[in-house]
DNA sequence: ACGCAGAATCC
DNA sequence: GGATTC
DNA sequence: GCGT
């Protein structure tokens, strides 16, 4: 290419930046002559949605014409100009934009120079602060000094060489057609852009009529008035179907919203950075980006600029980048050098667990402090109607069955199977639903060997176990009368197997068998049944044993106990409406216990001291109780501590010396940072056990986690050491179970349950849930598939098939599971957000997640993108311009997730990165999030996280009678109480714009980021 | 006996 | 609509 | 698993 030509281009290019973002589009589209085939699941959903979409009138736009531009690999001038005039015609106009770029700098960057750095990207594009710091960051850290980096250890495969080396280009499924090199780091290995979108769309509606699904999607395409248009989404509506509509940012500016049209562009959008063929230069864009960084910057800081292409050829003041352009008000961290570059040590990654055939360590050490904060649970949103939870008994058994495999490890640490050869019939007496009792047990049955039989058949079955009475059980098993039940099928209570298993693990399968014969009779379900069996196999024990059930304690005996203890069992399905907290329009009418009242409840300020030197908005009656709770929490801190419990704000100044921590809400009260806790033994072991549990699938482990959490967090700011079960009874999230566990930790300095839990099933589990885009269901299935290992997943053994994104979460398994140094992913930042501002000088960028929270090290980096449509312009659809710049100097090397609408207002983006002039720099997680405007402060708040504190902010709106998501704080919202993901009334926006509000009005203590770490 | 946050994207 | 992730 |  010469450089007449990049004249060329560099001119094009300033006339382009002056164009509305969807010709941007058109124009990059050609730049990278990219020939997209117009398919993708997108189309077909937007047709639909769009198409059902009421006020469509639409369009006077070309027919076909967004279908073609999308075909050609390159567009003609007259495409483009066509295009645009459709667009603006449809757009209402857009009054370009001139940007504030700075004149056109004609000197011709040497392009010799260039296209090196797009093939190894040696120099930097643009540098910021002192790359050798961020250098120095990520060598320091990097392989070895991460005591827990034990990671992939065993799993050679996957090593980190292979995710670090740029050139490696081992699974290379994907394609690229363009080769090495240049193609190599720019093009980033899109995985979606092969991703079943387009597939699925084409089995979708689509079919191959695509174009007619464009058009039709085009006609259809809605022409709301622009004013109507909500300004903050909706929120789905419906999870399911409803589709949500677009949240144009248009009130301010009818004519600036560029989304128009957006069926017809987001073909290209969508795939937009995707491309699969960077083909041709790919150099061009990142000259394009380059250059009008350098014009941004020098614009904007008066500096001068030196031809791109040669080292560090621009100095920016970072500072002042970050200042500007952000939405936050604080953005003076500065903190930085406790980031100290080998933070990174404890990645909480799953893979912490190595599941080397020997030594099995402990995953847990992980979750003392620092690295727990990526993987908090994760509680599957919504799951009110798991799998086994609307299972009938015999359905789970069945499913328990088909995938015992699983279950029933090989080597498994405890016991051996020693219900093999058992064709057992389990009821507990649940008929209609599986309670969580019985679930659990057939799943030890399986595990340890038994077979469990769906539906009792006398032919077949060999073993009967119940624990209900006759009745329920005389109906589970489809009979009359017990007498109908042939002699030779002994029928036994519970406590016959869980006697065996806690004999399995110290007798040999001979042995236990013939135990278990001998234990029939005691563990007889019914006097009825006592001889059952005996006869049969051994000589029946005699019958002395007069007729009363045996009165076997099933509980007590053993370390699963847990199991046993739980309730017989829930049946009924049916629909029993909640009555507890009416949803009212108005929020404040929830008469909650003592609940900081919602807006509307003055009398509630009564029993509050009159402090308070914020006024609360309308009131907020009880924000000083709350900030009164906190001190005085922390006041005992130095006393006693006591405990939670309700009691009216009242109670609080008359029971003063109790200090009922007034089990306030966790988000209330900043947490302090323990650093020395003196129950610390206690928490490793309950964590260890936590992690356990989360990796398991099932609602109940995922539920038990969760509770294992709170209760860890309670005992981490417990400031003495807990000596007894009362004491830790007492502590608010530990309950009798968990005071148990802790009594044996105290007294044996060990806790059994973790033994029993942890599997060879389990821990492998824990390493596949370390790709990213593996969970605990995935997880199971490739264990029952065969795979034991990530090479064996690599491998594809048992068939198993991996996602795009998950394809690559295994590639960058290690990468992926690490955090990087503050340091980082402030230098990866600012990279990012001179390009961002180059796009739009008005944007606001800022990095959100844990580096806003002044966490040490970062497991991603979180940025949030905004824009004041004060001008009249909106951000809309400027996320697929970052990223493909993003891509072009390979900053973004890999996408994980891409926008659904990339023309919205509200846009996510998923994917991996990297500091491209580092060599060997890692691969980092890297998220875009984008929102309108007016809901920036909901999304500072939900962004800023931590996780723990946004789910304990909104549930005590949610209490309130209010809902918090990331768009705003709602009144009125109204959930199916049969399905909580479901929403019956959208409700009615309180405050989105501002954090301060929206704590304001919840009753939060207002609390900077840093101070918001819960977990 | 029931909830435990709420939503987006992938498949 | 489930699974996964933020 | 815990709290209500
Ligand atoms: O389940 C979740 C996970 C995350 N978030 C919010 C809070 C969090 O701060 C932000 C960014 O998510 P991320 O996973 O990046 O967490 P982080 O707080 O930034 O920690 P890390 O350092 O691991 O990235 O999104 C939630 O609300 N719920
Ligand atoms: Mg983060």
């Amino acid at each position: 290419m010469d450089s007449a030509t990049l004249q060329q281009l560099f001119e094009e290019q300033d006339e382009i930046m002056a164009l509305p973002d969807e010709e941007m589009l058109t124009y990059i589209q050609r730049i990278r002559m990219i020939p997209r085939p117009p398919r993708g699941k997108r189309w077909s959903d937007l047709h639909h949605e769009e198409g059902s979409h009421p006020s469509t009138a639409a369009s006077d736009h070309i027919p076909g014409q967004t279908c073609d531009s999308v075909k050609e690999p390159i567009l003609s001038k007259t495409d483009i100009d066509s295009r645009s005039s459709f667009n603006r015609s449809v757009l209402s106009s857009s009054a370009s934009s001139p940007m504030p770029m700075a004149s056109r700098v004609e000197e011709s960057p040497p392009a010799g120079s260039e296209l090196e750095d797009v093939s190894g990207l040696p120099n930097a594009p643009i540098v910021v602060d002192s790359p050798e710091r961020a250098l120095e960051a990520t060598d320091s850290y990097r392989p070895d000094d991460e005591p827990g980096s034990p990671t992939m250890s065993l799993q050679k495969p996957i090593s980190r060489k292979r995710g670090l080396s740029p050139d490696h280009s081992p699974n290379q499924k994907r394609r690229r057609s363009s080769d090495h090199s240049a193609a190599e780091t720019t093009e980033a290995i899109s995985p979606i852009s092969t991703f079943p979108r387009s597939s699925r769309t084409l089995g979708k509606t689509n079919g191959g009529a695509v174009d007619q699904g464009l058009q039709l999607q085009s006609e259809s395409t809605p022409q709301l008035p622009v004013l109507q248009r909500p300004q903050i989404k909706p929120v789905k509506a419906q999870p399911k179907k409803g589709k949500k509509t677009k949240s144009s940012e248009v009130q301010n500016d009818p004519c600036s919203s560029p989304i128009e049209e957006p069926s017809a562009i987001i073909p290209q959008l969508r795939k937009e950075p995707l491309n699969r063929t960077i083909a041709s230069e790919p150099s061009n864009l990142l000259l394009e980006v380059k250059e009008r960084v350098a014009r941004y910057k020098a614009s904007k800081h008066h500096l001068k600029t030196v031809p791109l292409g040669q080292r560090s050829t621009i100095v920016i003041d970072d500072v002042q980048l970050v200042e500007h352009n952000s939405i936050i008000s604080d953005v003076s961290d500065s903190d930085m050098s406790s980031a100290s570059s080998r933070a990174s040590s404890r990645a909480s990654s799953p893979a912490n667990s190595k599941i080397g055939p020997k030594d099995k360590q402990k995953i847990t050490s992980t979750i003392t402090e620092k690295g727990k904060k990526a993987k908090n649970e994760k509680p599957l949103a919504k799951h009110k109607k798991e799998k086994p939870k609307s299972m009938t008994p015999s359905e789970y058994a069945q499913h328990l069955q088909s995938t015992a495999a699983e279950l029933r490890p090989k080597r498994r640490g405890t016991g051996i199977p020693f219900l093999e050869g058992y064709k057992i019939f389990y009821t507990g007496g649940d008929m209609r639903i599986a309670s969580e009792t019985t679930r659990k047990r057939m799943e030890l049955i399986v595990r340890h060997g038994g077979t469990l039989i769906p539906q009792y058949d006398p032919k077949i079955v060999t073993h009967i176990v119940t624990d209900a009475t006759v009745p329920p059980t005389l109906h589970a098993l489809g009979l009359k009368k017990l007498e109908d039940i042939p002699d030779h099928i002994p029928t036994v209570k519970w406590s016959w197997v869980t006697a065996g298993i806690s004999r399995s693990t110290r007798m040999s399968k001979p042995d236990l068998d013939e135990k278990l014969q001998d234990d029939l009779w005691q563990h007889a379900a019914f006097a009825l049944r006592m001889e059952a069996g005996m006869k049969t196999t051994k000589s029946a024990p005699s019958k002395s044993r007069s007729k009363e059930k045996s009165v076997v304690i099933e509980d007590e005996d053993s370390h699963i106990s847990e199991f046993t203890q739980e309730p017989p069992a829930q049946i009924q399905g049916g629909f029993n409406v909640n009555l507890t907290h009416n949803h009212d329009q108005n929020p404040a009418e929830v008469a909650v216990g003592n609940l900081p009242s919602p807006p509307s409840s003055p009398e509630l300020q009564i029993g509050k001291t009159a402090s308070s030197s914020k006024v609360t908005l309308g009131h907020d009656p009880l924000a000083e109780f709350y900030d009164q709770a906190k001190a005085e929490r922390i006041e005992e801190k130095h006393q006693f501590y006591s405990e939670p419990e309700s009691e009216s704000d009242i109670e609080i100044e008359i029971a003063a010396p109790v200090k009922k921590q007034a089990r306030g809400w966790t988000c209330d009260s900043k947490e302090a940072q323990v650093k020395d806790c003196p129950n610390q033994d206690i928490i490793d072991k309950l964590a260890e056990l936590m992690e356990l549990h989360k990796a398991k699938l099932g609602d109940e482990d995922h539920w038990r986690a969760f509770a294992y959490s709170k209760a860890i967090r309670a005992l981490r700011h417990y400031p003495k050491r807990i000596s007894t079960y009362e004491e830790a009874r007492k502590i608010k999230g530990v309950g009798d179970k968990t005071a148990r566990k802790i009594a044996e930790i105290l007294e044996t300095g060990d806790l059994r349950r973790i033994g029993y839990e942890k599997t060879e099933d389990v821990q492998i589990a824990q390493v596949f849930q370390g790709i990213y885009g593996v969970g605990r269901s995935i997880a199971y299935k490739w264990y029952s598939s065969g795979c034991r290992s990530l090479e064996d997943i690599r491998k594809g053994k048992g068939s198993v098939k991996l996602s795009p994104p998950q394809e690559i979460g295994l590639r960058f398994y290690d990468d992926i599971n690490d955090r990087m140094p503050r340091n980082e992913a402030r230098a990866i930042f600012e990279l990012i957000k001179p390009i961002a501002l180059s796009l739009d000088p008005k944007l606001s960028v800022d990095i959100m997640g844990s580096y806003r929270r002044r966490k040490a090290t970062c497991g991603d980096i979180d940025i949030l993108i905004t824009r004041s449509p004060e001008d009249g312009r909106t951000h809309a659809g400027i996320l697929p311009r970052l990223l493909r710049e993003l891509h072009a100097v390979g900053i973004l090397t890999e996408d994980l997730a891409l926008p659904e609408d990339p023309t919205d207002l509200e846009a996510i983006y998923r994917g991996l990165c990297r500091l491209p002039d580092v060599p060997n720099s890692k691969r980092r997680r890297i998220d875009f999030l984008t929102v309108p405007f007016t809901s920036r402060g909901a999304a500072l708040i939900y962004y800023t996280g931590d996780d723990i504190f946004n789910r304990a902010m909104r549930l005590k709106a949610n209490v309130m009678g209010y809902s918090l998501n990331q768009r705003g704080l709602f009144a009125g919202v109204i959930r199916d109480p049969r399905d909580r993901r479901v929403k019956m009334e959208a409700g009615h926006l309180v405050a989105s714009e501002t954090e301060e509000e929206i704590f304001k009005i919840l009753g939060v203590p207002w609390q900077e980021p840093h101070e918001r770490v819960r977990g």
